[in-house]
DNA sequence: TACTCTTGTCACACCACTGTAATATTATAT
DNA sequence: ATATAATATTACAGTGGTGTGACAAGAGTA
């Protein structure tokens, strides 16, 4: 649930900088490369998760490379977004014939790119499979963002939603203030351990503030001292 | 209501203009595209009202793109009629199996080919768009494109209209202000994010305007904070 | 043309939420 | 039992997300 990393392919020194400041700006991880080789490299190393691809490119174009990703399996489904100075009709058709996802054409202006990447990113992450988590009469329901014990609403933060929602989908099994951390915050945030501790006492406030009819679903965040917490069914 | 716009989907651009040509006659919109991922582009765009799919596309992915378009909940309406050169029976059952609205066979004759859109665009129009929408008393008629609360009219804008069309006919489910914006203004249309707010206040206003019996309808316009908006008739 | 309605954007205010530190409590070891 | 480490709880200030009114530009109309 991190940050979505874009890999930028451009031989523009100016026009990667420029680009990787309106994604930082924007909230995505910007990585990039200057060749179509160096791309590839920097495909498989780190699995980026939408590429924008300069159409022309030194030394094998952009578009030989779009086909290449296209072609292997592995890489078919990777979202990409051409750039290009052209503006005819001819290369647009050419290029979404590769397979390309969008298309952008320079000079674009930062809110546009933005919002394109963020368009097919949603595109290819759709109809994720939310499905609804339910223990006992605890309800969680992503697709809605509605957290319910005994079909009464229970209030929380989205913090403590993200956290139940990861507690809910790992059950029984224990995690490190770190792990919880990486999952829920994501890679690069630094948090004061304790921090954990106190969202933690927010989750349980929270399950714990419907007075239920039969337990408290607070107790199934447990404490596990020296590993870190735990959700589950069974008695601490 | 203005004209129907038709996406004809084919490869061989002498079809694709033969089509064109037939449908502007008969008072539709036509805009074409040659792959499915240009389809793909055109239909997140500019929302066509139905679509003309070809079977056979380079890459054997006509009905591919049927299936996708089928399986996500916001496209799953949009009613498409196939074409295909092949009269045998197998491939009339996979393509309704798909859940294609309707099968044309080539070659048809213009006549054929209208009157089967047309009996497309009814049947859907008929059941899915012009539906009324009621939650309460709270009703929305796409046809007449009125709003009532216990019979008073409710004065909005297009925009507030379409808001809350698109609202109604998604309850229980949280749409991030980027979803909300690709669906009530379509792809190509780059707004500042807070714009949204600003339509949301309009609507609520809009439905708090009329002095309710029981509740007021502005509430169930619910704002989901860090998420988005939902419409739910349960209490947030 | 002048007028009205609509629309997108901005600026300001407000408050829920967040992260941290400080303190209290509990569990484990000696 | 006491000390010590680990966790629970509380309080608080800063931040960021959202609500809201105002405004100017555009679309449509008389």
């Amino acid at each position: 649930m991190s940050d979505p990393t874009i890999l930028i392919v451009d031989d523009e020194p100016a026009i990667r900088d420029m680009i990787g400041i309106t994604l930082d700006l924007a909230g995505f991880n910007s990585m990039s490369a200057e060749t179509a080789h160096q791309a590839h490299v920097a495909i498989v190393d780190s699995r980026p998760d939408l590429i924008l691809l300069d159409w022309m490119l030194p030394g094998g174009s952009g578009i030989e490379l779009a086909r290449r990703l296209k072609r292997d399996e592995l890489t078919s489904t990777l979202p990409i977004i051409m750039l290009t100075a052209k503006t005819s009709e001819d290369n647009k058709v050419q290029g979404l014939d590769v397979g390309v996802d969008d298309y952008v054409t320079k000079p674009f202006s930062p809110r546009e790119l933005v919002a394109r990447i963020k368009a097919v990113l949603r595109r290819s992450n759709g109809s994720t499979q939310d499905k609804v988590i339910r223990v006992f009469d605890l309800q969680l329901d992503p697709s809605s963002h509605r957290v319910t014990i005994e079909d009464n609403p229970v209030d929380m933060g989205p913090t403590e939603f993200k956290l139940l929602k990861f507690f809910m989908s790992h059950q029984e099994k224990v995690f490190s203030r770190d792990h919880i951390q990486d999952q829920v915050w994501g890679g690069n945030v630094y948090l004061e351990e304790r921090t954990i501790d106190v969202h933690i006492r927010r989750l349980r406030k929270a399950l714990s503030s419907i007075e239920p009819t039969s337990i408290n679903y607070a107790r199934l965040i447990q404490t596990v001292r020296g590993a870190g917490y735990r959700f589950s069914v069974k008695p601490a």
